[in-house]
Order: C-alpha cells, then sequence, then structure tokens
DNA sequence: CTCAGAATGTTTATGCTGTTAACATGAGCG
DNA sequence: CGCTCATGTTAACAGCATAAACATTCTGAG
C-alpha cells in the first residue's frame, strides 16, 4: 500500500524525496515573507505550499527559528549586493555614501518584511549566542561599509561618531517609513540623507 | 491618559466581577511587557495572573490586537511625558533638542519591548484604518513636539528636512541598540546627537 | 547485484494559542 | 422582590510548533 487516498500528484518525479528541500523552503519562504507587511511564516502553511508535509522542514533545519534565521541571513545578503552597487557605482567618497545611504532607504522601503525579519533575527541571536554566526557575519561587513565611507580627514572618535551617525539616520529613515509614520518621497529621503553633513567638508 | 484610579477592593471576598479588568489587564500587561525583549503577550498568561479566566478579557477588548493597541496607547504616553520633561528642563533650544533626543534614546533603551509594541502597532494600525485613533492622536503630538524643537532661523522645507532628520537619527540609534547592534554608551549617544548640525549654527 | 543503514519523508499525538458559544453569577434599578 | 444586563465561567474548535514512531528512498560496501 503505498499511496493512500492522495488525491492529487503534483509532482510525478518526485513523489516522496523532494530533491532538495531546504533550498526550496528558503526561496519559497523568501518569496511568501516578500508579500508580506510583517514577517510572520508558519511552518504548515509554508510546507503545504511546497506539497509537503509540515515535520518534513524538521529534517532540515531544527525548528522555526533555525529557517527564520537562513532567511534572514538570504535577506542580508541581498541587502549587502544592494549596498555594494551602489558603492561601486559612485565616484565620489561623499557621493558615494549619500547613494549608499539612500539605496539603504530604498531597499527597506521595497522589502520592508525582509527588513523586519533581518533586525528582529539579529537582534534575537546575537544577544543568547556566542559563536559569531554566518549572520553576525554579514552584518559585520555592512557595517564596516558604512565606515569605510566616512571621510578619512576626520580620525578616532570623530569617524566612529559619524559613522553610528550615518548608519542611525538611515536606519531610522528606513525603520520611520516602514511603521508608516513616514510617507515615502524618494526626492526627500535623498535630502535628509545629504543633509548629514560630515566632516569632509565642513561648513562649505 | 493612564490608567484609571483603582480605588477598588480587589480581595474582600471572592468576587465573580473583578471590579475593573481592563484597567487591571492593562497594567498587568504592562509590567508584564516590561520584562520582556520582544513583545509577545500571552491572553492565557496574562489572564491566569490577573486571577481570571482567558476569555473574560473578551469582555472589555475585541481581540488580542486591541488589547495590544490599548498597550502601545499607554506605552506612547508614557514616552510623550519622558519627552516633556526634558524638553521643559532644558533653557536654550538647541540644547532642547539634544536633551530630548537623548532621552528618546534612553527611554527606548530602557523599556525595549515597549519601543517596539508601539512601533508594531502604529505600523498595523494605521494603513488599514481610517479614524484618527487615540494613538495616532498620541503619536501625533510627538512628531509636532520633535518639529518644535528645529531652530526657526529655517523655515519650509529646509524645516521639515531637519526635523525628518532629526528623528530619523534618534529613532535609528534607539533601533539599532535595541537589536543589538549597538552598545548602549550614553555618552556616545549625545556625541551623535550632538553631532547633528542644524541651521542654528553650522560649525563654529 | 544485494542488502544494511543513513537520509528524508509521513502520520500521529501533545500541549500551546486565540477565539466563539453557551451558560452562570451578581449588581443595580423598577 | 424580580428583571436585566454587564461581566464572569467552562467547553469546544481550529491552528500553531514540535516530538516520536513509522515508511520510503538513496547510497555505498561486500
Amino acid at each position: 500500500m503505498s499511496v493512500k487516498g492522495n488525491s492529487v500528484n503534483i509532482k510525478d518525479s518526485n513523489p516522496y524525496h523532494h530533491g532538495d528541500l531546504r533550498a526550496a523552503a528558503i526561496a519559497a519562504g523568501m518569496k511568501r515573507i516578500e508579500d508580506m507587511a510583517h514577517p510572520d511564516l508558519g511552518l504548515r502553511a509554508l510546507a503545504r505550499e511546497l506539497g509537503v508535509s509540515a515535520t518534513a522542514l524538521y529534517r532540515h533545519f531544527p525548528n522555526k527559528d533555525a529557517l527564520l534565521d537562513a532567511l534572514a541571513l538570504e535577506a542580508l545578503n541581498r541587502l549587502g549586493v544592494s549596498q555594494a552597487e551602489a558603492a561601486q557605482a559612485a565616484s565620489d567618497v561623499r557621493e558615494g555614501f549619500v547613494d549608499v545611504g539612500v539605496t539603504y532607504v530604498q531597499w527597506s522601503v521595497e522589502n520592508p518584511a525582509l527588513v523586519r525579519l533581518i533586525y528582529d533575527r539579529v537582534g534575537k541571536v546575537d544577544l543568547e549566542t556566542d559563536d559569531p554566526s554566518e549572520m553576525g557575519e554579514a552584518f559585520l561587513q555592512l557595517r564596516k561599509g558604512i565606515t569605510a565611507l566616512m571621510p578619512d580627514t576626520m580620525s578616532g572618535e570623530q569617524r566612529t561618531v559619524a559613522a553610528l551617525h550615518a548608519w542611525s539616520l538611515v536606519h531610522g529613515l528606513a525603520m520611520l517609513i516602514l511603521d508608516g509614520q513616514v510617507e515615502y518621497d524618494p526626492q526627500m529621503v535623498r535630502k535628509v540623507v545629504e543633509s548629514a553633513e560630515f566632516g569632509s567638508k565642513n561648513s562649505g
């Protein structure tokens, strides 16, 4: 008795084994989260979409949190790619900073649930685990990217303060837009980011 | 609107009726959320703490979301009080801005779950309801408070940009600290907020 | 090729959750 | 006193994450 009352054969080729469920789960999970405002992924719903029983996912992720971590990592990498592209496309250092900042906000607006997922996860993970997970690694790179954009005319604390200012500014702006507190207006975003005046040219 | 006066005898006899369950639920809910990193309130747990059946809460709130909204409103009011105190204590306008900003971050650090609750709720509510809820009202006041702190030497768009910059800066800084991405250092926070140079005096 | 065991899937079951429906109690007013 | 209504109760349902036991397929060694 191989087949019970299973009415529908979704896949003829791989009826029992899925092939690469882990990858499929991440792909479907990403697509699913992207279409939400707030990330709330259900294992059962995801499994249903994959044509698989809910518990099958436990062969590839120890629990739901692990799945979300994997998704957050994927999201973080995508953000990183956007950032890198923006940084590379700019000529001037100052212009580079503005573009990267604007990109950060823009990407956040276009992927609200992914941003929330990233910070939800990073907020939970870093506090309770010691090992520098892949995610911590990816985030560190993001931070370095921002710091690298600060003009080198300043040094030490100035630099730290400026980087923190820049990151806070774009992150806060993105969050306020995501939460519906600020209307998204690309031109306004650019103006706000440009209004951050770091040492490279003080008053001029 | 804080919790109403609790001049109610809670434990005179074995009261079938609780007295003021709504207020008690909000009070207990606040205390419960304050002790969390991330706000996840369970109706059953809350009811258990109140010595009441879970479904009793449905006599006072149509559903869990409504309860969370009430809690978010309470949290928002507390934040507003802190802001107002800081603004009032400052003499100079510029000093006032810095103090208010620092207070915003400090309060957020001291009440992480409340901040998350506020923005979670405000993000959901405003998008699907048209009526200007109490919460929207309270938030508007907060926004006005920030805008009022911008120096009046600038006008129109300059002012808007500066206010948005200021709000984004402190909000982003608070969020990054909450999510464990930035270590909380009060002096550093102050320096970062001070590094926001709005028209009043450019670069000395 | 055969067959054991590792991978990977399924079914079943447990205890949690929010929520609804039906019923019980007690307070306040005629 | 007796009616009514606000406010409490228990029972029940659907959905959730997750664990345990069982089934199927893939893989590699003899």
